[in-house]
DNA sequence: GCCAACGTTGGC
DNA sequence: GCCAACGTTGGC
């Protein structure tokens, strides 16, 4: 009955919102809003709670992973959308019609180190990950199973709750 | 700062 | 429906 857990990944540039920001938040939980890409956005609706986020700093020196979270609470809409001061903003969007959503997630570990993309392309196991695609850009985007167990262990992590054990 | 990659927009 | 123009992302 119960869903297997899945992972995500989740970009932000630390200059506009950090891991430490969301370390501060109360309850280190925080609505993810204003993304504003369609496949994106799919993947926030995909999301369940429990499942399993990496957090990774774009634009960032040095870009890479910093971190993970836990999904709390599923898609909602994103009400920055309805907002005209908000960069995100879209008049397409209303509360009726919602075409915007985020999701709730709540800080779990904040990694010693950063694994950078150079790092993480020097593992053959994570060749296929969409981060580190060339161009990639998508700034929510699934991670599978093995690649959240790596990423984990890279980081001198147990890879917690045993996400592939028998349901 | 450069620029490749890619999503979106809008004319036709 | 096509596709050129444009804007954005984000590594380097």
């Amino acid at each position: 009955m119960a869903r297997r857990r899945r992972y995500w990944l989740v970009k932000s540039e630390p200059a506009v919102y950090s891991i430490h920001d969301l370390a501060a938040e109360k309850g280190r939980t925080t609505f993810w809003d204003g993304v504003r890409n369609y496949q994106a956005r799919n993947n926030l609706k995909a999301m369940r709670r429990d499942d399993g986020v990496l957090f990774h700093h774009s634009n960032a020196r040095p870009p890479g992973i910093v971190g993970t979270a836990v999904v709390v609470g599923e898609a909602r809409e994103d009400a920055t959308a309805r907002d005209p001061h908000s960069p995100g903003h879209d008049p397409r969007h209303t509360r009726e019609a919602p075409r915007w959503f985020g999701v709730d997630i709540r800080l779990e570990h904040i990694f010693d180190e950063v694994l950078t993309l150079p790092r993480l392309r020097e593992e053959p196991g994570l060749r296929d990950m969409e981060l580190l695609r060339k161009g990639s850009r998508l700034s929510v985007q699934p991670v599978t199973p093995r690649a959240w167990r790596r990423i984990l262990e890279l980081a001198g992590l147990d890879p917690g709750r045993p996400a592939e054990a028998a349901d």
